[in-house]
DNA sequence: TTGAAAGCGCTAACAA
DNA sequence: TTGTTAGCGCTTTCAA
């Protein structure tokens, strides 16, 4: 009457074979005689015998499990990552482990700590946000990472990403030939190294080039949100801005929102750039026009890095960098 | 130089005792004398030792781990039942492995017994179908199984929902006391016990109560995609629906989107209430009428209920039911 | 309060 | 091609 106690002693003895042919006929391996591994394996199935993953795991020092470290779930940009990452990882037969870390330095040690103690033969990192003291542990990990659609500066860890900053000078360019002048930057945190020091830079790269002058004012620092972005509208409308560049669609759902309802007319008065193409970019009236990322694939793209570290196998580049693309859609002027 | 090497029995013979005494110290178990204790504790921290956390499942028959199965993590609403169940169970120390099964019957049963074989403590299963294989499946399992936002018609599985029954009837009601006549049913398919059974009920029950007949033409089935939702507009103008309650918000706001392109207007020519009050129904303008579900609870609740029934305690209920709302944003009259 | 020792269910040499 | 056997790193009786 007690469910799942089957062994591979019970399907060994079962087939009048050893242990050891029973796991080579489990791990598809070497040589067995076909004979062999059909008995073995009507054996196997008439007792409904499933390998205990965990006895595996300690006895080969592979869990075939890999951590996912994440902001919050419920971001559609990180979710959809995740949705590639998983994919492949199934793929190849991998189970993912899945944290969330708020974005919050502590909680990603913290984590990452719990994800290696539970063996994970790899980890996938996400975060707008990466410490030195979360560098220290990665290299002090014995597993591989690889961080996707994330930044590390130091350029030392592998990763999957889009060049945000020629993206966001692309952007710039266009809303500075739709003859703009008041061209906000409104962004997450700029602690955040993705925001200050490769956005920005294509922002104010843009800028140069057309030899408009960099202005404090025009740059917004939010928490990313839909909320700190409707609230935005007024002090936007004070400023006199005339378009934006915007890094984040919730963010930006907002800022067209809240502008909108204070009877700004988008695109005419107002332009709007976002930075991800999620769903939401689409959803929204107007539609906002966006840097198409290819979020799925960023997510399945650092997987199968992963899994190729992960195997020793030789790799490219540790610096992937997908291709973008602007789309114009109703927040700006065609 | 090799990395993560120190085992319980180093610590043991560092700190001059046995590794059932470091054991004992690190589960915090019975009693250790508080020198010894405090002796053990200075050698995990100086030789950075950390447990094995699948030695430590081998020989417990515990992982730690729950196995959580999603149809999308893409997908709004079971994303942020997913951040429910995650915090509870980080609060309470366990690890989820997420595994996106697209609502496929054979996946499902795949993912479940994949995850049954990592020897996880317990699953929480997300899905809007559950065939009849997949309850065998689950009655077989050694581990114990709770469902969050999503309907078993046997009630043999615990589970965390809310009525949809009683709340897709408020909605309807309301529509009829708008003195709406042909109100539409758009929902994903009606092989989806959930809609079929239980969300169709109470639109059913309202128009009886107010002597409403039943027209199978009001009745759209869809994929429960926004473009689904986009594409069925000219239908409904076709058909002069006025009113539509829809089960999924995406489809709704796809509705939506597509009677406005189509120049009519919401709520005044058209009133639509949606189901699941998600981030998004208040990103789109106008805003959507929903059911307000706590979204965020019903993962966590049925988290809690999950880690009762994993230490054998005693359970109120096994079909939970929490509370819900009707909110009157823009989509619908006043 | 502590230790010795037997597993947990499997993999992977090494032999045969 | 197959079997024997020693672990993997921990928990958990059972004794002391």
């Amino acid at each position: 009457m007690d469910k799942q106690s089957v062994t591979i002693y019970d399907v060994a003895r079962e087939s009048k074979v050893s242990m050891a042919t029973v796991s080579r006929v489990l791990n598809g391996n070497s040589n067995v005689r076909p004979a062999t591994k059909q008995k073995v394996m009507d054996v196997i199935n008439k007792m409904e015998y499933r390998p205990n993953a965990v006895a595996r795991g300690l006895a080969s020092k592979k869990t075939t499990t890999v951590g996912v470290i994440i902001p919050d779930v419920t971001d559609e940009y990180f979710a959809s990552l995740a949705r590639g990452i998983d994919d492949i990882a199934s793929m190849y037969k991998y189970n993912i482990i899945l944290a969330n870390s708020d974005d919050n330095p502590d909680k990603q040690i913290k984590v990452l700590n719990n994800l290696l103690s539970k063996q994970v033969d790899g980890i996938i990192f996400m975060g707008n946000e990466i410490s030195d003291e979360l560098i220290i542990e990665f290299k002090r990990s014995n597993a591989p990472i690889v961080l996707a659609g994330s930044i590390d500066d130091s350029g030392s860890v592998p990763s999957v990403n889009i060049d945000y900053t020629d993206a966001v000078m692309d952007e710039t360019i266009q809303l500075i030939k739709h003859s703009n002048r008041k061209i906000a930057f409104i962004s997450g945190s700029l602690n955040q190294t993705i925001n200050k020091k490769y956005r920005l830079k294509g922002y104010r790269k843009a800028l140069k080039k057309y030899n408009y002058k960099f202005d404090d004012k025009m740059i917004f620092e939010t928490n990313s949100s839909y909320e700190d972005g409707y609230k935005l509208a007024n002090k936007l409308i004070n400023e006199k801005v005339k378009a934006a560049i915007v890094t984040n669609d919730e963010l930006a759902a907002g800022v067209m929102n809240g502008l909108t309802d204070s009877g700004i007319n988008i695109p005419n008065d107002f332009e709007i750039f976002t930075s991800n193409n999620t769903k939401l970019s689409k959803m929204v009236r107007p539609q906002l026009s966006s840097i198409t990322q290819p979020l799925y694939d960023i997510g399945a793209v650092s997987m199968r890095l992963l899994t190729k570290i992960m195997n020793n196998e030789p790799i490219n580049e540790k610096q992937v960098l997908l291709n973008y693309d602007i789309l114009q859609r109703d927040s700006t002027k065609v």
